[in-house]
DNA sequence: CGATACGTTCAGTATTGACTGAACGGGTTG
DNA sequence: CAACCCGTTCAGTCAATACTGAACGTATCG
């Protein structure tokens, strides 16, 4: 393997695992995420220098939060991996996810709490991760618009030189 | 100690547990958003059934995230603790730090990486924390709006029942 | 200056959970 | 139908780490 791509890797797999994901799963994804490429889970698990059984383990669980997604092949029983579209998108979903059930815990919490100011909190709390799941969707259509224009601004170098020439 | 409030502590104990922290770290920010009390060190240990020296070194894990906050009482030479004015502001904030690190991990590979496509990965990755990081400054200003507006209300109670006494 | 109170540090323990190898099930090929 | 290929599941192992009790350093009080 590239030791740039190693180096990423590794890299990315301490950040997952203080994220709190296991450390293979942030190989998995750091590894698709850097190659860009779609590989077998016998790939993966030589590549990682992993069993199979946990890189299986662990891309269900990436492909399951939407970070990753499965291929098929045609005229192959394998099952092959790579990086989804906008992994980072699905992230912010999973995490808003997360958002509501605290929401939930919150707003409970705010109606049976003894002290008046404990409630407070409550209601604080509850408040801020509400606009935080908002504002999130917000971001998300703002990280759209940057990525259309982003694709656009690459898409249009071939064809301006094409439109340069004509 | 009062069973909603004991409720909401382990709830909160594993929420925070999910999110890479110990589990008495989310009991006592749990204990004090819910009571909104000043605690001495003891007092935590005792409520929340844990030795001093794991209430002690969470307690400081928690101040350094700027959640929870030192409070010292004249002819008192104990600690005390309370939840900070805005805990969420400060989560945010230091989730913004990782952000960043995040940030200087891919724009490197972005510049390393043997492969185009892989590059045009990091650079998404890099700019998709960029976003994220400066639509956190702007959330946090909205919720400062947001949250100046609930206290300016919360205060008008009693002042606008005077107002209509007058 | 000795005694006490308080918080922190540290070595040891216990628990969690990530990871592995092997067994299993489903499906395809000869 | 037998042999094989893949992926998943599961029991077992190992490492990481949260937590504790005890020792320590420091400051305050008699």
């Amino acid at each position: 393997m590239d030791e740039t791509v190693q180096q990423l890797v590794e890299r990315m797999a301490l950040i997952c695992e203080k994220e709190g994901m296991p450390r293979i799963g942030g190989r998995i994804f750091g590894y698709l995420l850097a190659t860009d490429q779609t590989f077998s889970l016998e790939d993966l698990a030589e590549q990682l220098q992993a069993s199979k059984a946990s890189v299986s383990t662990n891309a269900r669980m990436l492909e399951q939060f939407g970070m990753i997604r499965r291929v098929s092949v045609l005229g192959d029983r394998r099952d092959f991996y790579r990086v989804q579209d906008d992994p980072w998108e699905q992230m912010l979903r999973v995490a808003q996810g997360r958002w509501r059930e605290m929401v939930n815990v919150f707003n409970e919490a705010a109606e049976r709490l003894p002290e008046p100011a404990g409630r407070a909190r409550m209601d604080d709390a509850a408040r801020f991760h509400t606009l935080l799941i908002r504002e999130c969707d917000a971001l998300i259509d703002r990280w759209h618009a940057l990525r259309r224009q982003e694709q656009a601004d690459a898409g249009a170098e071939v064809p301006l030189r094409r439109a340069a020439g004509a």
